[in-house]
DNA sequence: GATAAAGGTTCCACTCACTGGAAGGTCAAG
DNA sequence: CTTGACCTTCCAGTGAGTGGAACCTTTATC
């Protein structure tokens, strides 16, 4: 299977499959061309990836629940930890987005938004505070 | 003023400031000795953009800020829609944090997160949906 | 058999918004 | 006069890819 079938398959850009051949996430077999030749298994771990990082994990993240991934003795405990401190970096996002979101909501209904010149968003920005 | 009071006052890393002028998005005199010479102006220049990053705008859009901020007769509308158009970022971001969140939260639920080698977290992440 | 399109390869540069560090110049205090 | 804090520039690296150039291989069509 050509590296295009296996993005196909795995959602994942070419590009990206390459990179992470690059970064040692992921290692192919090569035909007698030249092309890289992927297997089940292969698409098994992009498929993974492609996942794990739509969830938000960090490379260092994926290359760590890999590694428990293919430990047939590890703890469901270990995966669970990092899913959980995966977790509580994703309710920080949130929270600081959210903090964001008000100061932003409230700039934004204290001003008129007329064609006066005059902007409490600007005057608050610029506010030492 | 030196660059280290500038950044005392503004709330911005020296590092930082020296950035923003090589980008263009500040200027600063110079002394005699090359050292860089803030006056009043320039810090509320700074407090300005250490306030707008900290809302998430991004360095397009406080230049785009910070030329309407410096222009006298810009209607405040004009603000009103970089930060509206902004806020709608904002949502979006949080609202796929909270997709992430929830799925993940579900993984976690579903993981007994003891000695087993068994791990819903894994399987899940692994299936090809 | 020629050719064109689609796919593959590597390598280099760029993104965004900084951050770290090296090598060296300047200044105020003791 | 030295110490240490502060300043300067320049180069490299971060994370996680993305875009493009230059070139090679395969497949389909004429």
């Amino acid at each position: 299977m050509n590296i295009g079938e296996a993005a196909r398959r795995s959602g994942l850009p070419t590009k990206t499959i390459r990179y992470y051949e690059d970064i040692g996430l992921v290692r192919a077999l090569r035909d007698t061309n030249g092309y890289r030749a992927f297997v089940d298994a292969d698409i098994h771990k992009l498929t993974f990836l492609s996942r794990a990082r739509a969830l938000g994990f960090s490379i260092q993240d994926c290359r760590n629940l890999l590694t428990l991934w293919e430990d047939q003795d590890r703890a469901s405990s270990d995966v669970k930890r990092i899913a959980r401190e995966h977790l509580s970096v994703i309710d920080q996002k949130v929270a600081e987005l959210e903090d964001m979101r008000a100061s932003l909501s409230d700039l934004i209904d204290s001003c008129a938004g007329d064609d006066r010149p005059d902007c409490p968003i600007l005057k608050d920005l610029a506010a030492s505070k």
